[in-house]
RNA sequence: GCGCCUGUAGCUCAGUAGGACAGAGCAACUGCCUUCUAAGCAGUGGGUCAGGGGUUCGAAUCCCUUCAGGCGCGCCA
């Protein structure tokens, strides 16, 4: 029985594995199914009979020959070659690349989707700045990711809730209240010396201006610590505030916050600091509490509780990703910047502690954002508080152009980020290149529509028009969609998508300006509108995916 | 010193559970708009996959090593 999805890529694979099994062959390997690398090796390949060669002491091309002659049905092939020292090259028949095609024009999503998550939960938390300043580019970054991976996860069957954790306890807030406190002072003449460690920005001066707006001298003759749940709540909610509106005007929306402070609040962090201590895992040294996380392959234990009787960030953090296992999430994932690598031991540490595999948490690190403007790097400081913001970037360059350059890239991979060059390209940047391309097909069915032509029931053309060796490319290229998809959705790499898809629309183009899809032969222009409307179709998949706006008209 | 990431065309980057003569965009040069959008198309040039060993029928991909850049190694967050 056919699934909603045939992706051509496992049906080849069930075709091979029924065959290997037809030759009495035990252990069947992994069959790796690939692209060849050029056109006259046929749609895809497998190179199964030369990992099977030690197994079976026989030659790779022997074993590929008696593998194709126990293929019994090569209905779906126009030809299997073998090749080079054993390559297996499948070339499907016209006739299987049409059926296809069609099963795609009417299913939709659901040919293109492969259900890999089959409703598993998995929580994604991501950005999760501090709201001690604006968001950087490097947050972005991490953002577009987030963002483009949960939409691929949700595609391929997960439930997928988006979280972003709210550092608004301990030293940090804390600071930012002091630092805007100074700067209240100042405003109101009163020499007042500003934190060592404080925040700079001009922001900070802002939020001083608001709240003077606001109160007046109402603080004038206060001492920080009189008032610095006022200072520290106002500052930090001002940020917040300003950090969803940049976010949403980046186009990427969360699901749920969580603040840090309640972890303590409602006591999280106490019971979690307790079920460690009933699994003997917390100790007392040097006036200290410590975390035995060594316990789990980390390099030192943590401390949890300080001399001073204060905790550690950790033990917020231990209490959070305890809530997040107990939620009954089957997977979690966190995107982190990746200075905070050294932090994953622990974390896996505390998964492990409380009694869940430590594979249930997968971090992703996102490498670091080097921003140029004209070849030259950009001073960064935060103690001078002088950086360039996500929100003066997109302002400058767009939020599609942004999102497509975090999205072309793996997330390990340092960044460089070059406004000048981002901008200069934006007329022929490739984020335009995909979005025309889907611009251009909607005004070749406007086209379509004022001569008169049916739009409807495409799926219903006689495909065999589409013979020209542009359109069958075409044809092949979209049929790969689902293997693309689902690999990325097992590497948690939306960049495989953005690649895909910048390819798709290289075969698009070059099409378009050869042969017009609308003549004067009605038939032909139905059929051709059929091979756009499956471009189209998987345009808007996949650049919805990465979370790319699809514009009708450019 | 130890750990993690990276090193592929002039620039920015894909390609790594090993697979066939290594790809794209940009930049450079030459052409194409009375015809569904020229944010497009056609063509040209461009590489010791950082260096060196090793494993393998086969290595950009795996192992070792050297070099270079980035980031970590707190009772900071």
């Amino acid at each position: 029985m056919p699934t909603l999805n045939s992706d051509v890529k496992k049906e080849l694979r069930k075709i091979i594995e029924d065959s290997l099994r037809s030759l009495d062959i035990e252990a069947i390997p992994a069959i790796e199914i690939e692209v060849p690398p050029r056109e006259s090796f046929g749609d895809l390949s497998t190179t199964v009979a030369m990992s099977l060669t030690k197994i079976l002491k026989k030659p790779p091309r022997k074993i590929a020959e008696e593998l194709v002659n126990s293929i019994e049905d090569k209905t779906i092939f126009e030809k299997i070659d073998i090749a080079g020292p054993g390559f297996i090259n499948f070339t499907f028949s016209k006739e299987y690349l049409y059926a296809e095609m069609k099963k795609l024009i009417i299913e939709k999503e659901r040919f293109l989707r492969e259900d890999v998550g089959q409703g598993e939960k998995v929580q994604i938390e991501f950005i999760s700045a501090n709201p001690t300043g604006p968001l950087h580019l490097g947050h972005g970054r991490g953002a577009a990711l987030g963002a483009a991976l949960s939409n691929l996860l949700r595609a391929a069957g997960y439930q997928v809730e988006r979280e972003y954790y709210i550092n608004d306890a301990g030293k940090q807030v804390k600071l930012l209240g002091l630092s805007v406190f100074a700067r209240y002072q100042q405003l109101l003449g009163r020499a007042y010396p500003f934190p060592e460690e404080g925040y700079r920005g001009e922001y900070i001066k802002e939020i001083a201006h608001a709240i003077r707006e606001e109160n007046g001298e109402k603080y004038l003759t206060s001492e920080f610590d009189e008032v610095s749940d006022f200072f520290i709540d106002y500052s930090y909610e001002t940020i917040l505030s300003e950090i969803k509106r940049d976010l949403s005007e980046f186009g990427i929306t969360l699901d749920t916050w969580q603040s840090e402070r309640e972890m303590y609040r409602t006591g999280e962090v106490e019971r979690a600091i307790e079920g460690l201590r009933e699994k003997g895992l917390i100790y007392e040294k040097e006036g200290a509490t410590w975390f035995k996380s060594t316990a789990f392959g980390d390099d030192k234990d943590r401390v949890i509780i300080k001399q001073d009787g204060e905790y550690t960030y950790f033990s917020s953090d231990i209490a959070y990703h305890r809530k997040k296992v107990q939620k009954r999430y089957d997977e979690l994932i966190d995107i982190w910047g990746a200075d905070h690598h050294g932090y994953i031991p622990r974390l896996k540490a505390v998964i492990e502690a409380f009694g869940y595999p430590e594979k249930k948490l997968k971090v992703i690190l996102v490498q670091m954002v080097t921003l140029l403007r004209g070849g030259k790097p950009v001073q960064m400081s935060k103690r001078t508080g002088d950086f360039v913001t996500l929100k003066e970037v997109i302002d400058e360059v767009g939020s599609d152009t942004t999102k497509f350059i975090f999205l072309t890239r793996r997330s390990d991979s340092h960044l460089e980020f070059d406004i000048e060059v981002a901008k200069a390209q934006s007329s022929e940047n490739p984020v335009f290149y995909v979005q025309y391309a889907n611009a251009r097909i909607n005004s070749i069915f406007n086209h379509a529509k004022e001569k008169g032509l049916h739009t409807e029931r495409l799926f219903d053309a006689d495909f065999r028009l589409l013979s020209l060796s542009e359109e069958l490319r075409i044809i092949k290229k979209l049929l790969l969609y689902p293997m693309i998809f689902e690999g990325a959705v097992h590497t948690c790499e939306p960049h495989r998508i953005t690649f895909y898809l910048q390819e798709l629309s290289g075969l698009f183009h070059p099409y378009y300006n050869k042969y017009r899809v609308i003549s004067d032969d009605i038939e032909q222009s139905r059929a051709r509108l059929a091979l756009c409307e499956a471009l189209r179709i998987v345009l808007r998949e996949g650049l919805e995916i990465l979370g790319i706006s699809t514009p009708e008209k450019m």
